[in-house]
DNA sequence: TGGTTAATGATAAAAATTCCTGTTTAGTAA
DNA sequence: TTACTAAACAGGAATTTTTATCATTAACCA
């Protein structure tokens, strides 16, 4: 659970600015991604919301990441598993993939980021826009259980 | 087609110095691997090499990338798409996604690998071993067509 | 409040991946 | 070479993941 997850009017909102219909359904999706620091599938979210909401549709949620992610609300994870993860994270930040858990941790490092943007844009690339940056750190959790704290 | 693909015994030597029988399907999988500058799925894989080897299996494929995986041969690419995708370019290197054609290319830059490198390194992550490291670079090719050059 | 249009639910279809089983093949050692 | 054994393979079925279709519903606006 994150903590400084947006409350249900300032969802509305962003969802109303994007240019969207505000619906019940994009409400509670994009409240379940803010609610979870997972990277959720269609199908975690689908399992996860149709306990409230038993009559929505697999489909819906599908068309609804689509959506989201088209108006800059979400964020497309990057992932090896083969299966589309999503993130309402949308600030710059790189993940930790573990290779035998699967998992993915948020890994929050402005400098990192600041570090990467700078020395490439000193680089040039011709001929590509860069629209963002991610860093994709894979390993192992030493010790599962315990939080990967970054000092 | 990439320019130092390695021959036909040297693409058996790996195969066997990572302890998998070399046979016929993986020589011609490894060897497809090498001779393009896609990030192949099994799919593509498949079309391509039926034609000369109208035998061989998709299931064939996947058990095959999975095993070049294990043994290190071979990568995953992290790809938005839900696709698995694969690249047998081993040594570290990052790519440029082209949110509009969806092209991946591959950008080598040993500088940045090295930059990021000696940042996490002097940076703690505890509880977590660090193997690998990726950048993503989303945005858009501006001239499709001209090939994106790194000066 | 009613009309318009986008969004949804339900379901079917397609695409991607895994699983299963009998057969074949690579590696090994006689 | 030949025979043996375990691993790998082909073929196909099954499963999982994603997209498409379409009639119905709900959000937005006048």
């Amino acid at each position: 659970m994150r903590s400084n997850s947006p409350n249900l009017s300032m969802l509305k909102e962003k969802i109303a600015q994007s240019g969207l219909k505000v619906t019940q359904q994009r409400i509670a999706i994009l409240k379940a991604l803010h609610d979870t620091d997972e990277h959720p599938s269609a199908e975690f979210l689908y399992k996860v919301l149709s306990e409230n909401y038993p009559a929505l549709s697999l489909g819906t949620i599908y068309k609804t990441l689509d959506s989201l992610v088209e108006k800059g609300l979400v964020r497309k994870v990057f992932c090896p598993d083969g299966i589309k993860r999503f993130d309402v994270h949308t600030d710059p930040h790189s993940h930790l993939y573990c290779q035998e858990s699967q998992k993915i941790i948020d890994f929050e490092d402005p400098e990192l980021e600041s570090l990467i943007k700078s020395y490439l844009a000193q680089k040039k690339i011709n001929n590509f826009r860069i629209e963002d940056i991610q860093v994709q750190i894979s390993g192992k959790i030493l010790e599962p259980g315990k939080s990967v704290f970054i000092q």
